[in-house]
DNA sequence: CATAATCTCTTCCTCAGAGAAGAGAAATCT
DNA sequence: AGATTTCTCTTCTCTGAGGAAGAGATTATG
């Protein structure tokens, strides 16, 4: 790749990776069988860690019936837990026990590759990497909040 | 991902900025509408190119029945278009004709938080982040292809 | 040619997942 | 204490996506 100033084909190479990248994640959980919204609210679970059943309803879009089932769900397949509240007996806090051991296994491949990848680049260009990707993961995470109307 | 010789933390800054990224992918596509196997036929359609109604199908699971139809939605909301193959006249080409206008606003958001990270590295630093993407991208598609059985 | 194979599309059926409404338990407010 | 509100969970219903089987059209094969 030509790589001189803010190179003209910038925007098409990173939606180009952002696409690879997306992609690669709905075959990872079409692999798994894991239902789009299960994967969805797994993920927000880890990036926002435990919470209670009402706010991961809220975060998913979903009225109380459904995350209810949603919960039991991800319980049943052994990936979350619920336990009760300290501070208030009625609710319940969900916490992630488990990322999906098949997902990991799915995922391997792609992680091996990335690997290679980063192992091709000196400690300082890895500075500037995973500089990147600490920042990027915030601004993803608050543009994420910022979707919820 | 191997992590050797790296910061110690890098495996947990790359999973939460891939969370992130998933997440916001996944948040976008419920902004505007659009089912998870939709989303998904869209992504394959935009890296590999125009493709039949087989292969289309072959790539997301799909028997034809179900492909024909998601054919149909994506078609009907503006985002494909059907035309016939011109050395196989039962062949039909499906062909992306615009990304969803509305996906695109509500990402907006994400790539001007992103945009700004970027803007804040020197020219050097780009390459190094571009180069990544480029080898990254190719890395995913790679890991992809393979999960197909 | 005639038969088989290929490709898309249609039809019917099934079922997971989401909404609505309400019950029960616990906290909060007079 | 009694009343109201807040949470979670249950039940019922329904939409919509996916599988199976077959029709129709076209190409390949013997």
């Amino acid at each position: 790749m030509s790589t001189r100033g803010m190179r003209p084909d910038a925007g098409a190479v990173y939606r180009r990776y952002l696409s690879a990248v997306l992609l690669h994640g709905q075959a990872s959980a079409r692999a798994c069988d894991l239902g789009a919204t299960d994967l969805y609210a797994l993920n927000i679970l880890e990036l926002h860690g435990a919470m209670t059943p009402g706010e991961l309803g809220e975060r998913t879009g979903l009225t109380t019936g459904p995350t209810t089932r949603l919960i039991d769900r991800l319980e049943q397949a052994g990936y979350v837990r619920r336990s009760p509240s300290p501070d208030d007996r009625r609710k319940v806090i969900v916490e992630v026990v488990g990322k999906p051991a098949r997902l990991d296994e799915v995922m391997a491949p792609a992680r091996e590759r990335v690997g290679e990848i980063l192992r091709g680049y000196t400690p300082e260009q890895l500075d500037v990497l995973f500089d990147y990707f600490g920042r990027a993961a915030t601004a993803y995470q608050e543009a994420t909040d910022d979707l919820r109307p």
